[in-house]
DNA sequence: GCGATGCTTCGGCTACGGTCGAAGCATGAA
DNA sequence: TTCATGCTTCGACCGTAGCCGAAGCATCGC
């Protein structure tokens, strides 16, 4: 079994955590500079460009240059795959870690994800904006539909200011503790955003928990039914 | 993105070489004890106790103790699913990587992969087999029919050994040239020794490449139809 | 009981690979 | 042209993780 597809070096390239967090981001299918990239990884310049051309000669990731920036995207549906099977491992893992200790239900609830909401509550604002069809799955990601943008509009959303930034407006986001998704992207992060600046919520001290306001949590549910 | 299920551990645990090898050498749905694994890796048992000590931990993995051997097995269908990915992904790689340069042709034609024959050979004999359903595709593997076991023993080979021997009788090997698969397994040995044995081959030196003589050549083509 | 076998733990060595700062190329803007 | 931005290359540092030999536990066979 010495031949075979060794398996070895492409699992290295992914076993990586700078390397993981940029496969990762890549998984919403859009293509990304090396700059977003290595913010995403929380490395520096030359530590990305290192990890990128790591991933680009074991053909993890296609690049296209555009003026001076490059975009790196997933090379194919193989990849994407296979990245998305080893969540399935790693969630399944963590799942079976989490579950002998009863998690802060604190953090279970609602959290703060990057910058956007997770927990039971981002999953239930997920699954009733998918519902609503406001939001529905395309290939390669997520969609925000005409009637999705007005809605966030009359949330408050500047939707607009979606169009300016180069980050991907919706992407689904694995919840570790619901194993079910949550929404992230520059939606995600612009609706709590927007619940926090209404004060529906506010985070914990020292901690990624995020606390509802009972009024808070009365709207939220109104707002986003089951 | 921080949040949901991180994969570079999981992939870590997959992107060691020894690690890889005892994956792979697990693929087969059989279970292996710690010493067959350690050869299979080609390290000492300490080193193979440390490594399957964290595939374990990491929930690759599940171990059944029995007397004083421990077998090894995948821990569960998510696990072998991500490594076929795996496996996708780097015949992929491994096939575009190829391409450029034409690799040794002795080596494409025929050569050693751990223990049995790999390369064109290997593949037009694993399809031979196939085709005269001496080898049929199971549920987590391959097969020796009754009427298979008969032709190997013409061919000389002593069947009954491989009842005695823990070793899996057939394992599909993907072949990295080929991108089909070869036979590995206690029967791929066997067939490659006797072939060996009857001087149809020898082995180049310091080269995984295996010569053919004429003679064994037709010998192989004759048995072997396409 | 006693040795043999299978596996693990321990200690120490080594090397590979990730990391960064500084400098070097490109490309685009002024 | 000249400057600014985005990215890469270079050089050096350091930590981690793989590796083995020897010794230590278990379990089995006699």
């Amino acid at each position: 079994m010495k031949d075979g597809p060794c398996i070895a070096p492409i699992a290295a390239l992914a076993g990586d955590p700078a390397r993981a967090n940029m496969l990762a981001a890549l998984m919403s299918g859009a293509a990304l500079t090396a700059s977003e990239l290595a913010a995403e990884a929380g490395v520096t310049a030359p530590t990305a460009s290192a990890h990128l051309a790591k991933l680009k000669a074991g053909g993890m990731i296609a690049v296209l240059k555009q003026g001076r920036h490059r975009y790196f995207r997933l090379a194919d549906e193989g990849v994407a795959a296979m990245l998305e099977s080893m969540m399935e491992v790693a969630a399944r893992a963590g799942h079976l870690r989490a579950r002998p200790g009863p998690r802060d239900p604190a953090l279970r609830r609602a959290r703060i994800c990057y910058d956007h909401l997770a927990g039971e509550f981002g999953v239930r604002m997920f699954d009733s904006l998918v519902a609503a069809r406001y939001l529905v799955h395309r290939r390669d990601g997520m969609t925000l539909t005409r009637s999705g943008e007005e809605f966030l509009a009359a949330f408050g959303i500047d939707v607009a200011a979606f169009e300016a930034a180069r980050r991907p407006v919706c992407k689904a986001c694995l919840d570790w503790s619901m194993r079910r998704h949550h929404l992230a992207g520059a939606a995600g992060a612009a609706l709590l955003a927007r619940m926090r600046e209404m004060k529906w919520l506010r985070r914990e001290r020292d901690s990624r928990a995020l606390l509802f306001t009972p009024d808070g949590q009365a709207k939220f549910r109104r707002q986003f039914p089951a």
